[in-house]
DNA sequence: TCCTTATATAATTATTTACTTATATATGAT
DNA sequence: ATCATATATAAGTAAATAATTATATAAGGA
């Protein structure tokens, strides 16, 4: 891999909040306003970490009518998919209102 | 591993500064008057990246004389073995002075 | 159409990070 | 002891990052 492709990604983990956002996609979709809650931090902080993640390629979107799901691309780099195995998942990532996305139970 | 250790090992590895000094180090040890070379940034800044880096376990070092010859830690963690694999190795991170250290040929 | 809700973007500010130069420490040589 | 060299630490500054508040966009419902 090109260390500045490896800088990138690394940067774009490298932050406790992004952490939490990666732990809580390993279970499936996650929508912008579940991870407000998850945080404690504003939704324009969330949306701009995500951000982050995105031009990474760390994770992509789907918008479902005025929500927007993330989750983890599936062609994860190799670095990525490290980094990624060492991430404890979190269950529960939803704030239980109605924007409650398709994942797999677990 | 506990979310602020990889946080911490993640950020210690996102720059490209310090990339470039896991590359030379993973053919053994090198000294810190060559990274001054290899970088191209004043010696102090080298020192800090260096700190930067021991204080988040991934390297070492060893006092030679005057000299301190910097290597990567035998026990990484798996976040750092992963991330350690995807850095291309450099060779020759050497300025050529006496300071040489004693180091697996290749 | 207008209002509400969800998210993104913009502008600003606070904090952190990565340099620089200057100085301190430690070792070896004369 | 003094001097030269290698490295570390301190102090200051510039640049990057992460938060905030305010505003824009876009979709759905009354």
């Amino acid at each position: 891999m090109e260390n500045t492709l490896i800088e990138k990604q690394l940067k774009a983990a490298a932050d406790l909040n992004r952490i939490k956002l990666l732990a809580c996609m390993k279970n499936g979709e996650v929508c912008v306003c579940d991870f407000v809650d998850v945080l404690g931090i504003s939704q324009p902080a969330v949306s701009q970490h995500l951000r982050k993640l995105k031009e990474a390629g760390i994770i992509t979107e789907r918008k479902v009518g005025t929500w927007k799901h993330y989750r983890l691309v599936e062609e994860q780099t190799p670095l990525m998919k490290g980094i990624l195995e060492q991430i404890e998942p979190v269950k529960g990532c939803t704030c239980g209102s109605d924007c409650t996305p398709i994942r797999e139970e677990n």
